[in-house]
RNA sequence: CGCGGGGUAGAGCAGUUUGGUAGCUCGUCGGGCUCAUAACCCGGAGGUCAUCGGUUCAAAUCCGGUCCCCGCAACCA
């Protein structure tokens, strides 16, 4: 019977579509759970969605949906990502699946009866006008709230607590006593000296202030915060305390949480705690992944400077969006994002150096053999040192992928594929095939590249499963499974000979980095409504990149007369706009407060982009975009004598 | 002095644990090759290793001071 691997990704929070940094985490799970089973362990990969809280419940009302059906939405959207991203997750949780609630509430109720939980009063800032709370952090020293800028009053409020600093010396002790635990190791440190050591606060886990939540069973005016409700997720999955609990007899405890490093702390202190207070074993290991970083900074919803994923793999391939973001930054620490990193990561290893190592290849097999693999004859000196990195590379992958290293081992797959290349040109086939008598050494050349490409085929598998297929299938190897396991390439040279190779479409076609950085700025921008700052005048202009009719005609551009105009509470930039364009009518935020005001807004007909991407600015969905030229504070209006409705070209 | 991470060639990083000729990828310049996706292969240029001081025969690496960047501080992966 095989060992049993089980990983999860956090459960993310559905207040809005996921990005790159999403998929980043995903991703590298993915991997590491399709090497896992690659090399025949049982695994177990779960992600899900934590859909509870108040952030939740509120953007819902906002749209005059129930939560539910609002998270379903999101959900909806986030499956079809996964699926996209050629995600291989053996399950996926939703707090609000029956499973969880029931589950929850159970573990909830466990601890209440045996004196871990108990009740008392959380204090705290109170927006009366948003409904909502604010931490000390929050409110900063003017006690302002952060939403909407009025005043807050603390209060308090009753809550449940859970007695984890009851169990903070016996975790103190595992954290010591098991140095794996918390990866990568400065975090570890970093928990003990900032958390356990001052000392751990019993932690708050339940909220009456709203109601979309799991109810605490025993009082109906409580839901449960956060905490417990997604944590427990790592195990509602499993069954536990359910009627079936065999996968959770069988997977627990996991062998890896991988999640961001700014929620290390509750994976290794409020979680164990919970654990602990279960009598339940403790996950093997939390790591603590990097960030996405655009231009030094974090990459946040309320920044605006998200990556949208979709577009990206919509545009190269999800393969290539998978290697960049297992091969550009060890996984602990950050990565830093950009399109000219992408494209350069994209052309240099995939078009250069992989794809075109198969093109060649699979084209001299064609031109001098008929397409026939042909067989390996002696070993001559400069084939020893390819067939000795060959045998030597699957236990080294191996090596660095059990230490979650998927950057390092990448690296050193392409070594061997820098390796190849270079073969070519010390053997230079070209030259050989000008005389027979070099018949058996030609067909021993290309024996070795091909033999190596199939076991870079299988060696990439697990972060680029697409590309493996593809490679195989020019190799012609496609339908021999026995070819493509990772116990076929633990000694070299199965590959047999008389295999009809199939020359085939370049698998990463070489992009032209600087038309396509034009390009993709624009995509870009489409996908993210310009708010606040309208471009720098003379920063911009150079020459204008030329576009077709067609790039033109992608553009919706329509008159919209102004119904109504406020201004966005929260921003001092921005205006909120209620436009009538034909049969609709739509919201647009647009950041022309400094020149105009609502009032002499409304009346007017303004040329909108119509089928501008929706984005959210400052809470509020944003519809489209204003036409303007010029900066603050004197702006024009693009506007038009004209009806609403009609399309401007 | 809240805690943690970082400052190494034009860009992105490794090297610091166990001091001893400063390395990788991209870019750039020159050469080679022509099987291939203007790709591949070879070579060159480019760094006072943030800064000041200390220890040492020897410091990117150890110690101390200063400056700058980033993250965390009850939840944006």
């Amino acid at each position: 019977m095989s060992e049993k691997f089980y990983i999860t990704t956090p459960i993310y929070y559905p207040s809005d579509k996921l990005h790159i940094g999403h998929a980043y985490c995903t991703t590298a799970a993915d991997s590491i759970a399709r090497f896992k089973r690659q090399t025949g362990y049982d695994v177990m990969f779960l992600t899900g969605t934590d859909e509870h809280g108040q952030k939740i419940e509120k953007i819902a009302t906002e749209k005059g949906v129930s939560p539910k059906d609002y998270v379903d939405g999101v959900v909806e959207q986030i499956r079809a990502l996964w699926k996209l991203m050629n995600i291989t997750n053996d399950d996926f949780i939703r707090t609000t699946d029956e499973r969880h609630e029931v589950c929850v509430q159970k573990i909830f109720q466990k601890l209440y009866d045996q004196g871990d939980i108990y009740k008392s009063e959380y204090e705290s800032w109170y927006c009366t006008p948003c409904e909502a709370f604010w931490t000390d952090t929050q409110v900063g020293e003017d006690h302002i709230c952060p939403d909407c800028g009025r005043p807050v009053q603390r209060v308090k409020e009753e809550s449940y607590f859970f007695r984890a600093s009851k169990y903070a010396p016996k975790l103190i002790e595992y954290i010591k006593e098991n140095p794996e635990f918390i990866q990568p190791e400065s975090r570890k440190n970093e928990m003990l000296n900032n958390f356990l050591l001052p000392g751990l606060e019993d932690l708050c886990v339940s909220r009456s202030s709203f109601k979309w939540g799991i109810p605490v069973p025993f009082d109906k005016d409580h839901v449960m915060y956060v905490w417990i409700d997604a944590l427990s997720n790592y195990i509602s999955a499993l069954g536990y305390l359910s009627d079936d609990d065999s996968k959770f007899q069988k997977y627990w405890p996991a062998d890896l949480h991988l999640v961001g490093k700014e929620i290390v702390r509750f994976h290794t202190i409020t979680w164990p705690t919970i654990l602990m207070a279960l009598g339940l074993p403790l996950p093997k290991r939390v790591y603590g992944h990097g960030w996405l970083t655009l231009q030094g900074g974090k990459m946040s919803k309320s920044r605006g400077n998200v990556v949208d994923p979709v577009v990206l793999v919509g545009r190269y391939g999800v393969d290539a969006i998978r290697y960049f973001l297992m091969r550009e930054a060890p996984l602990g620490s950050d990565l830093m994002f950009s399109n000219e990193l992408l494209l350069s990561r994209i052309n240099a290893d995939l078009a250069n150096d992989l794809g075109n190592l198969l093109s060649r290849t699979v084209a001299m097999i064609g031109k001098y053999f008929d397409g026939q693999i042909p067989q390996a004859a002696e070993e001559m000196p400069e084939d020893a040192e390819l067939v000795c990195t060959a045998s030597a590379l699957p236990a080294r992958v191996e090596e660095l992928m059990n230490e979650w290293q998927v950057s390092q081992a990448l690296a050193e797959i392409w070594k061997y594929v820098g390796m190849l290349n270079k073969y070519i040109d010390l053997t230079a086939p070209w030259a050989l095939a000008k005389d027979e008598a070099n018949r058996q050494r030609l067909g021993s050349v290309m024996y070795h590249l091909a033999e190596g490409l199939r076991i870079v085929s299988v060696l990439i598998e697990c972060v680029m499963p697409e590309t493996a297929v593809k490679m195989r299938a020019q190799l012609g190897i496609g339908d021999m499974p026995e070819l493509q396991t990772w116990e076929s390439i633990q000694s070299y040279g199965k590959l047999g000979s008389g295999i009809t190779v199939c020359k085939g479409e370049a698998i990463f076609p070489r992009i032209d980095i600087e038309a396509e950085l034009k390009t993709l700025e624009e995509l870009m921008k489409a996908a993210q409504v310009k708010t606040e700052e309208p471009p720098q005048a003379g920063e911009k202009i150079e020459e204008a990149s030329q576009i077709s009719i067609d790039d033109f005609k992608k553009v919706q551009l329509k008159t919209a007369k102004v119904l109504a105009c406020e201004n966005l509470k929260g921003s001092d930039k921005l205006l909120k706009l209620t436009v009538k364009c034909g049969e609709q009518t739509r919201t647009i935020v647009s950041g022309i407060r400094e020149s105009f005001s609502a009032e002499e807004m409304v009346g007017k007909t303004v040329v909108i982009v119509a089928n501008l991407k929706p984005a959210k600015l400052r809470g509020t969905l944003s519809e489209g975009m204003i036409l303007a030229v010029g900066d603050n504070p004197s702006i024009a209006l693009v506007t038009a004598d004209a009806e609403d409705g009609l399309t401007v070209g």
